[in-house]
DNA sequence: TTCGCAAATGAAAACGGTTGTATAAGTTTT
DNA sequence: AAAACTTATACAACCGTTTTCATTTGCGAA
């Protein structure tokens, strides 16, 4: 990056004012006369200046950036919330730093987060060690959760209630007389599966007097083969039916179902979770809770534009309604 | 963001040296005695004193940022790019800045992160409009395309040879005896349609001697509605096989005649083009090009760091190498 | 005309670093 | 032991803005 070629200082001598005037009408404060302002936007125009933002967030001290941090943008539900995201962050014109975690590296992350001043982070992901909440602590940096719950509730988060739609699906499986549910979780160190997800799955079995029993609780990773293999162990355990919370992985077992010659909804239901478009393409398509990830993403955003702003939260867990579509998989 | 809580000059107090000396320990840079290091080392550790970055672009003129416009993340196809740029940025110790453009406000999109000191731009998208060509040529940052095409061959870009794999595919088809294969494409403002991928399915058609007629040519949006409306056309084309841009546009079309009860691929072949993992989901699962993705979103990256170092590029246009993939919808 | 006050402008000090140049401290050479 | 180099460190200018504070200007009222 060489010189820059333009800069506020030209400007202001080209058009005969100060600096401090330049820097007012870009900024867009009133108190200049509107000839002068006329003059200046003329001049940049003629120029073509654009304010250097790095210089800008040094001497502001306000970066117009955040960070966002997530497991893996490859994974469609999390493409989805960064959309969201991405969309109101440019409507209140924040700039997006996106990086990758795996779950791994998550407090390096946050770290050089920080280092490029990011006025406040979306989170997303479910693995949050003690290392990285102490680093939230110390740095006061607004961080909001975004589809992605924690168990100690400290950080504000926008979710579905993933413990109710859970329930529902379960409870309308059973309704369908299935006796044996599978539940084909995602990794078991997640809190999210094994503390919500989880427990609406065994709260509608308990509420109808069905034994659980551990076989019918298998887990994998979040993606398609993943959910093949499993299908095979879920066919093993005996179940008639499934809930599935990655729709990837429902995939994944509707085929190995369907390639076993089971019938799917006639020997086997399954619904699924995160009602992606991927639960158009399956043949039976896929049932799913509804929910909107995209939402999601961005009601998060705007929480956390207030939490920048110094303004309070009016709910610190944001709970967005989630709803049902029975598709091919269930009858 | 409040006064930050620790600088380099509180480190170099502690210390006992100048903050130029600090600088230098956090920069690696050796003419600094071992003694020394060690002493501001462990100042910098007792203080957990992290540079901020946006100074540091200021006085360095570098950003260690770049810029990455892509049409909207939430397709598959670009998350995968987007994650192969993201993991070798992290190793050049780079930070992404993301925005999705839609494909409609390239050069605004373009000029913010013109405004944020970028050190250079990997575009994703196949609408370059003179006015972006335009901001590109004055402002001489790093441009490198990643997926995406430039007629004009002036952007250095990343990709595989589109028009031999389409060609290869539709002869493929070809030699199983169709006499109308239909081509179903993306928009065809875009170039890469238009110039490239069909392109290459018109030789295979004019060296085999088979009439070309324009209902053969249908086109759409790249997702799976689309592609399931396009599928009646094909349909009514009389024609027995199909190529198809795009996964989910090929999901479409094969769900279609599937509910016709045309039956794949006894009845009609489809091949399709980026191999995502959506060719596995449906029944039978989709033959398709095979394509690196996420290493063009990576080697265009890198080559975007050689730009940025000043280093000439060996190759302007990069061809990564394409594959075929025989599925359940070939024979 | 002159005053007074609000509005418009300018000067200069930050913001938190990097970096070229000068100086100080060590090493070799002679 | 002095001269001639190296190597390590400090000083201070600079990066391009914002922002505080002081000053000037404009204008209606006295």
């Amino acid at each position: 990056m060489e010189k820059q070629t333009v800069t506020i200082y030209d400007v202001a001598r080209e058009a005969g004012v100060s600096m401090a005037t330049v820097s007012r009408v870009v900024n867009g404060n009133t108190n200049v006369r509107a000839e002068t302002k006329e003059k200046v936007e003329a001049v940049i125009e003629r120029l073509d200046y654009r304010p250097n933002a790095v210089a800008r967030g040094l001497a502001s001290r306000k970066s117009t950036t955040i960070g966002i941090i997530v497991p893996d943008v490859t994974n469609v539900y999390f493409s989805e919330l960064a959309r969201g995201i991405d969309d109101v962050a440019q409507m209140y014109n924040y700039q997006i730093i996106l990086t990758n975690s795996d779950e791994k590296n998550n407090s390096n992350v946050f770290e050089s987060l920080l280092g490029k001043q990011v006025e406040g982070i979306l989170y997303m992901g479910n693995i949050i060690d003690d290392n990285l909440r102490d680093k939230i602590k110390k740095n006061n940096v607004p961080v909001v959760l975004s589809g992605s719950v924690d168990v100690e509730k400290q950080l504000p988060s926008v979710n579905i209630d993933y413990v109710s739609a859970m329930y529902e699906v379960t409870k309308h499986l059973i309704e369908h007389g299935h006796q044996k549910i599978a539940f084909v979780s995602g990794p078991l160190d997640e809190t999210i599966n094994t503390e919500f997800k989880f427990k609406g799955y065994q709260k509608a079995l308990v509420e109808a007097g069905l034994d659980y029993t551990d076989d019918l609780l298998v887990s994998g990773d979040y993606n398609y083969q993943s959910g093949y293999q499993l299908g095979a162990m879920v066919h093993d355990s005996g179940a008639t039916a499934a809930v599935v919370v990655d729709d990837e992985m429902a995939a994944g077992v509707l085929n190995y179902m369907t390639d076993q010659d089971v019938v799917t909804p006639d020997d086997f239901e399954i619904v699924t979770l995160n009602n992606s478009h991927i639960t158009l393409l399956t043949r039976p398509q896929l049932s799913s809770v509804t929910q909107p990830i995209y939402d999601i993403g961005a009601v998060s955003m705007r929480m956390l534009t207030k939490l920048m702003n110094g303004e309070e939260l009016d709910t610190h867990d944001m709970i967005l309604p989630h709803g049902y579509a029975g598709r091919g998989t269930t009858k």
